[in-house]
DNA sequence: CTGTTAGCGCCTTCAT
DNA sequence: ATGAAGGCGCTAACAG
């Protein structure tokens, strides 16, 4: 079922038909209406393919994620996809694993399937081969989560809000606080909040104990449990996202410890779970759907607009502190 | 970059350089070095339009779901993308929230990209019109979740596993036991689940109380906490997924109700997320991860074949009672 | 083993 | 307002 079917069954040329779906008001009312008909009963469809070859533009967006199985990034995809259906676009995901080597394959993939721009959530801006490669084409992209001053990228400020969580815990009367961290160097978003915990903990006057870092896509409840066991333990943890905070709570309750009157628990990424859990969990909440949102309009104008998005495009958008039920005042002297 | 410049640059055709990526051995050692060496230097891909167009293939599978907000499809969509890409096919995921009418735009927008195959989940095979639809066009496609005698799918057995978790109940010295659902008349899944339960009912001449039907999308955790406030009350819960046995859990501590001791509850999915809960929900766990490989697997090797896979390539996996915390034997003689 | 040829379905000048 | 013609990049006969 081709354009010259159509054509042939309207009486008219495959141009015209082509007319009369590209620009409607090119083409006679009462043709118009001819190729309408011929298209509905024959169930035309013109096919993807050849219009991308022909006109060099897919309508689809690549997306490069880690995983699906952190809530935070499907949350997020699920933004993308509806974006992307509202502005005609179709989305191709791929997942990395935080994989290095991955995040490469997937760019070259995504560049052979003729996406006209990508979303992507890498490891590591500054030293992604996949970045650099990509830039060199020249084609569309805007990072997501990530944070860098020469890419486009649409994030909130972690470091901020990290600081702001520790400023918050400290003013329950905690002083040992430890932060639990994916592993550090699979994640830019993990190192900035690192730092903001750093600088919070600096702005209290407290020392930072050693930073937990356990790895990212096992349980780890167990090394957690032995860490809560130790003389000096924490007295409240910031956790690198809410994922590390559900465990740290599994943790908790399995080392015979009570959130939050024996321990404090902060999350961050905000995914709709954690409220309904017990104790809701207290958590820097990004904006995931809005984000992955305003990653596709960021993309879909440059792409519109033929150039590429500039790091000037970035967007910062707000955290929300959610304060849910994992957090309270330390207790006693025990601090 | 195309495929001229590389003939040109290796001094050859351009149907060898084809060849020489097609069918590596149908050229001689020595051209295919010269062509391998050209491609490298231009860093040349080809182009996957052209190669669709020309071969009516596209090595791109459909994927059709209802969201990515329950972790259970997340994961099976991970599942799925993972296979795919083993079987060198990339995937476009079309979310449909439970809407038919989403089904059918999904299906139709699939089939003008021309995919070569589809995976769907939708709320009700038996009337569905998009899979109807689907079905006319002779492409491959196999359902994941749904189960039905007349399409190829790829599920467990929900009428049967339910039975088993209200056996359990009894089992535990239960006799009311009220089943929690989303929309019934959304997902057929939620309906097989729901025969089971009044079979394993009447299995154990219980009388089944109506069924709490509360909606998919919102949390609905007031109307479970107004259930639960009931003069007899449940002593157990049988949810139709774990978001809504996680929702539950939170319903009875808002409602003062402590878990196992006053109320069990078991789920249905086994989303990773549950295990790491306190208490550990207890749930029909189904290989959702599983689930989309095979579905992958079923539909290449259908469209290796060229035949769709009929009804009877279907596939019923084990699914496993995940023995987790949320369940305890009924509290004395209350009930 | 390699080259020549033709065309997948569409869009887009260029004429009319 | 419409039609004719060419080509996007690739592969599959068919020759040689």
């Amino acid at each position: 079922m081709n354009i010259h079917n159509v054509a042939a069954r309207a009486g008219v040329s495959a141009a015209t038909v082509s007319r009369a779906f590209n620009f409607p008001d090119k083409v006679a009312p009462a043709t118009r209406e001819l190729v309408e008909r011929a298209t509905r009963e024959l169930g035309y469809q013109p096919n993807a393919s050849a219009r991308t070859l022909r006109t060099q533009r897919s309508r689809v967006l690549g997306v490069v994620l880690p995983t699906l199985l952190n809530p935070v990034f499907a949350e997020c995809l699920q933004g993308i996809a509806q974006a992307a259906a509202a502005s005609g676009y179709a989305i191709v995901p791929v997942m990395t694993r935080y994989e290095e080597a991955q995040e490469q394959q997937a760019v070259a993939q995504l560049l052979a399937a003729n996406v006209d721009g990508m979303i992507l959530v890498v490891s590591s801006p500054s030293d992604s081969q996949a970045l650099q490669r990509l830039r060199g084409t020249g084609l569309p992209y805007v990072l997501a989560y990530n944070a860098h001053p020469d890419h486009p990228c649409v994030s909130v400020d972690g470091e901020a809000a990290a600081a702001e969580a520790v400023a918050r815990l400290v003013a329950l009367g905690h002083r040992r606080i430890a932060m639990v961290s994916g592993t550090l160097a699979a994640s830019d978003r993990a190192q900035q909040r690192y730092r903001g915990y750093l600088r919070g903990m600096a702005a209290a006057g407290l020392d930072a104990p050693p930073v937990l870092e356990v790895p990212f896509v096992t349980s780890a409840v167990e090394a957690l449990s032995r860490h809560l066991r130790a003389r000096a333990r924490p007295t409240a943890l910031f956790c690198s996202n809410d994922l590390l905070a559900i465990r740290s709570m599994r943790a908790a309750h399995l080392t015979g410890l009570t959130v939050p009157q024996d321990l404090s628990i902060i999350g961050f990424d905000g995914i709709a779970i954690g409220q309904d859990l017990t104790p809701a969990l207290s958590t820097i909440a990004q904006p995931n759907h809005d984000m992955g949102r305003h990653a596709v309009e960021l993309l879909v104008q440059s792409i519109v607009r033929g150039t590429p998005s500039g790091a000037g495009d970035s967007l910062c958008l707000p955290y929300q502190f959610h304060d849910g039920e994992s957090c309270g005042a330390v207790n006693g002297p025990a601090a």
